[in-house]
DNA sequence: TAGCCTCCATACATATGTGTATGGTAAACC
DNA sequence: GGTTTACCATACACATATGTATGGAGGCTA
């Protein structure tokens, strides 16, 4: 524990209350109170706070695109890859990105951010299907019923609608392969 | 066009300020403000915000379960009721919606409501499922599957990405009702 | 026409937020 | 050891929200 904050103390902990509590906790005066400092040290890392929200912006963008992607690795198959991408997507529960897509339906940065994300998710997810085998026709029907599955199950708000079992996870991505 | 302003008139234009601006809307005096009165009058048709809060939510509600259901008739064949469904949830732009769930994130209130919505049109979904004839074990997960995709589809910030023909609508409802 | 009821305006007390200006403290630097 | 630099507190001016108390205009009612 360092004595005083840096930027990327305000960042991560804006990240915590923005996941835990929606995006109205994203002001200058609550976050200052719940880390036991004035808003003085706020306005000394930003200039405001629409460049909070930007960093918080730009910090999930990273996270939540290259870094996953990057991680599922280069070598793997990309059956595997795809198969790991659904159990990664259907089985967290990604408390963050709700909130930031709950963010986005009122605030455009917000709204802008994700919609990249959005955009870079779904090319991936098409180019394993190319990879895999999918015919090309089918692909992008497919790829968005994938990509819209998962994000309609993260945003459900009935918990009870959240839980799928491995074998169905299993049969979706059977379904979602199958080559003819 | 009536002199004063009913209770009704007050939820319908919080409705409408909620669609278009966000969770956050639905104060009294922004609203107020928009409707040309004073907060004297939101005070006299609602104790406080909560109370409009729910007086939204009830609304949203009905409109969104039994109307909607009932909207889709008895007689119909099962099979012809999902598609006019799936059609339904996969054309609308639905902002409502998408402001309430949205809003569910950091409501509790809002998520009680979303969340008893949800289970109703699940259980309605899977009910059209089980009289089409699709097998017992498979209702379930393509239930879950259809609702999460419209879900994912409504939310989604990307709007290119939420466009689907009607071919490809047609295949998802054949990929749905398959029988064996 | 007198009175009541509905709907709304105004004013008050209070809370909570923003952004800026200014000063203080402790560590790093030279 | 004095000066700079990074970080933070405090205080100010302002904006905007809530809820309540009170009074007023206009239509219904008796």
């Amino acid at each position: 524990m360092s004595k005083t904050l840096s930027r990327a103390d305000w960042i991560q902990h804006a990240t915590k209350m923005l996941t835990e509590n929606g995006y109205t906790a994203l002001r200058a005066q609550p976050l200052a109170k719940s880390l036991g400092v004035s808003r003085g040290s706020f306005y000394w890392h930003f200039a405001d706070i629409a460049a909070l929200e930007a960093a918080v912006l730009k910090s999930w963008s990273r996270r939540s695109t290259d870094i996953v992607i990057r991680r599922l690795g280069q070598e793997a198959p990309a059956i595997e890859r795809l198969a790991s991408l659904i159990h990664q997507a259907f089985e967290s529960e990604m408390g963050l990105e709700r909130a930031i897509r709950s963010w986005a339906i009122a605030s455009p940065a917000a709204h802008k951010a994700v919609s990249a994300v959005d955009r870079r998710r779904l090319d991936y997810i098409a180019q394993l299907l190319s990879e895999i085998g999918v015919a090309d026709a089918e692909i992008r029907s497919r790829a968005l019923m994938l990509y819209w599955s998962s994000l309609g199950r993260l945003m459900i708000a009935n918990s009870a609608l959240r839980k799928m079992s491995d074998a169905e996870i299993a049969n979706m991505v059977e379904l979602i392969t199958a080559r003819d």
